[in-house]
DNA sequence: CCGAGATCTAAGCGCTTGCTCAGCTTCGTT
DNA sequence: AACGAAGCTGAGCAAGCGCTTAGATCTCGG
């Protein structure tokens, strides 16, 4: 029952590596605004009012409002696929590995649901590098969970006639947790990512042996 | 292997309701704009170029931009709730009518995903009463596949612990196709209905008895 | 053949946008 | 004590936004 990524606290937490500290504000503040009215109809004053700074300011941590959600998706990106990553190179049984991937994945786009909804859903605002370089995680996450469904086909745990399809599948149904996962909702993150884990168990038809 | 909504033909075919032509076009075209780039990063000028009109000509047959963004949501809605009650209401058992419910409601997002994209992703942007609005009917939309769902619990023919649960999951899987679904892909928007219909009865934890 | 209503355009109004810049303050180093 | 770099602000620019208005054109019943 290890998995990855326990991270309570403040929104900020998860954005230590952004220095120095009125970068950092201006991050956290451009997450939650892009989050709450999307990428296009955020302004870059709502951004710095909400770090309690002028508008100015922005440009001195950040090049354009773009940089931002560029940084902000390629930190989230980098994040996901270190969840997945750390799944798939686990000791067990496929099974094993993709139950606790599909859990820590869906755990992270559950409890951090307002950087998720910023890192999945604004994808096509970034300009045409920023976006093939995301594209490129994208292809590396989706490999990643493709390979653990593929050993377990090879293994004969799962019963799976196109890995392909079933791993965008997959994914799809994981991503999607960030934009209806709700704070106020029945289920912790923590319950959805075991809700999920099984409900991917079986899409892949994996029988537990009892 | 009967199931509703064979649509073949231009992007414009399914908006036959909406007259005159000119307003049809703006229609068209403002779809096609918001499912590309966004509602905010949509321009009325964008939207009257592509129906080849001046910009004051939309506010001739629309009062404001999101006026065209709700009538677009409104009839998109609809026509999901009606492909999902269909199948609802079809004789036979659940576990046939939760497939042909997933099979024509994937078909529905694959085949027409420029549309399903605006009517899906872009709720955020309606004004309050819209979104009240467009909020109820997917409450619907919501009751229609758990009480399906419901129904092949109580019949044995469903293994599901969290029939409210697994109802949010299975839309959301099949929601999210509109966002993933490209026409060069490898799949037709059938072969898509078909495999996610057997991805959802896995899910449900159905047995076909051979 | 007329005239009223519907449809459309050219021009542009008022406002907001992303972003810039001159100058003020703060602060670590000498 | 003096200084230069870095952080930040107030003011504001050029461009683009949603939308309006005055008037030209089209349509069609009488």
């Amino acid at each position: 029952m290890s998995t990855a990524e326990q991270t309570p606290g403040g929104e900020d937490v998860a954005w230590g590596e952004v220095a120095p500290e009125a970068a950092r504000r201006l991050l956290v503040a451009a997450v939650e605004a892009f989050a709450e009215r999307g990428y296009h109809a955020t302004t870059t004053r709502d951004i710095a009012g909400r770090a309690g700074m002028s508008p100015a300011a922005l440009y001195i941590h950040y090049k354009t409002k773009e940089e931002l959600l560029h940084r902000i998706s390629r930190i989230g990106h980098d994040r996901a696929l270190e969840i997945l990553r750390a799944a798939e190179l686990r000791e067990g049984a496929a099974s094993d590995r993709l139950a606790d991937a599909v859990r820590s994945f869906v755990r992270w786009h559950a409890e951090r649901h307002t950087t998720a909804r910023v890192v999945q859903y604004e994808l096509d605002a970034l300009g045409p590098e920023h976006r093939a370089e995301i594209v490129e995680l994208r292809r590396e996450t989706e490999a990643t969970v493709r390979r653990i469904i593929e050993e377990g086909v090879a293994a004969g745990e799962f019963d799976v006639a196109d890995p392909s399809g079933t791993t965008v599948a997959v994914l799809s149904l994981c991503i999607d947790v960030a934009r209806w996962f709700n704070v106020q909702g029945r289920r912790t993150p923590d319950e959805v990512g075991a809700f999920y884990a099984d409900l991917v168990l079986r899409m892949v038809g994996y029988r537990a042996q009892k």
